[in-house]
DNA sequence: TGTACATCAGTGAACGCGCGTTCACTGATGTAC
DNA sequence: TGTACATCAGTGAACGCGCGTTCACTGATGTAC
């Protein structure tokens, strides 16, 4: 069997192999120096030539959107992971409480890459069509939850003291709950959104140094607030 | 009066005035093309040679940090002008409200601005520490609404259902609770770090690019969200 | 099984660019007597 | 009031650097007959 490994695809293999190596050493340096990705470095530390990446890659910019998509989906994958492991289904606050802090672990292991999707745009970068579909996977993640939360009866619908939400962002609202596979009214469907968004600002606050001298404490820091966004959003331990 | 201008103060304000072009310059410059700053370029929009600049900032990196520090200025300005513009001092949701929306409105009018000093580091530049008391004025002035509410009674001080703080990460919240002047048991000072951790991860979704192609109501949403965290926070209309 | 050809990875030189910073200089403006 | 000197803004050339991308090429590896 291994001979049906023809000739052909060893080349595809090896190629393969080489693309992600590539990427390898340029999440590196990505790591190291931020966006400021520069192909002869990559190039020069794989001891090649730097004309040789163009075999590879077509340009310096599909490289980025590359690895902009591999973070996504690493990063969803962490999450999604995170979920998985716990084993009650319906104890949706712990799910809630092991996906953000996978999301942070993972921002934290690699700053910067968490900077490349999430931080300020990158110079001179448009972020084409392709990176849309893995940017949302954390946030399915976290709408997959509560849509059990609410299957399982263990989601807060009750929003009476909740201000109006005008018609057309209601729609807009409708929509996104509706891609993240949560069906629930949209002033409880905006909470999750805010709960979202409180975990991310976290996130960036954190990694992008706004905590610098005043909180050394991060982790428990942010386990209080993802413990309190929970409760917000509604989940039920 | 006016001979009391002496010549030598003459020489001092042109050069002020000079410095406060090229800052204006630069600005403009960031605001198009994000924290990639060239001095060359600056120089050359004001017609004169790069070396010059060096009369003026002894550093690109010197230049930079002018224009964080100005940055900061000018938002904490705006959120200070913002609350001041609330004549009854103890509605203190509305002026929640208005601040935050301060906030928005600056970062929506220079959105590279606000990458530079709340997105993701500059590679090779290092904040100095110049920049931490400017830094912390839009805080500030959400503390002091804290502290005015409490005072007229109209902050909700219940804290039963929160989870516990540990106690290093409690001494922590206090000491940045008495530097925004908010006099309030741990656990809502928290309440406010996460409110206001909440409106600048919205500012930094929206203006990072989260929201393309999923929320245009984005003033709406943005209303929406100040809204529930006022009342989470625990602002009494 | 062996040969002729096609594919493809990687080379090395070059193009054209922009950058931050230094340095010796010119010439105008302000200062001191 | 007029002159000698000091201060300082701005010049222009240069240094040394790194970058993305193109292009004609070599040589190894795979394919077809």
């Amino acid at each position: 069997m291994a001979d049906q490994t023809t000739a052909g695809s060893i080349r595809a293999r090896v190629r393969a192999e080489m693309i992600d190596e590539i990427k390898t050493v340029a999440r590196r340096h990505i790591a190291q120096e931020g966006a400021a990705l520069s192909l002869r470095a990559v190039a020069r530390e794989l001891g090649m030539v730097s004309s040789a990446l163009y075999r590879y890659f077509p340009s310096r910019d599909e490289l980025l959107t590359a690895l902009i998509i591999d973070a996504y989906d690493s990063m969803g994958e962490a999450a999604e992971a995170a979920d998985a492991a716990i084993p009650d289904r319906t104890d949706v606050l712990a799910r809630w409480v092991a996906v953000a802090h996978a999301l942070r672990d993972w921002a934290v292991a690699q700053p910067h890459l968490y900077g490349l999707i999430y931080g300020s745009p990158v110079p001179g970068y448009a972020a084409p069509e392709d990176t849309i579909g893995p940017a949302t996977r954390p946030v399915v993640v976290l709408g997959a939850i509560m849509a059990d939360a609410k299957a399982a009866g263990r989601l807060d619908l009750e929003t009476g003291a909740a201000p109006a939400i005008p018609a057309a962002l209601r729609v807009e609202i409708d929509r996104v709950a509706e891609a993240v596979t949560m069906d629930v009214p949209a002033a409880v469907a905006a909470r999750g959104l805010i709960g979202w968004t409180e975990l991310f600002g976290a996130i960036s606050f954190e990694l992008f140094g706004r905590f610098n001298d005043t909180i050394d404490e991060r982790r428990d820091w942010f386990d209080h607030q993802v413990r309190v966004m929970g409760a917000f959003v509604g989940l039920r331990g």
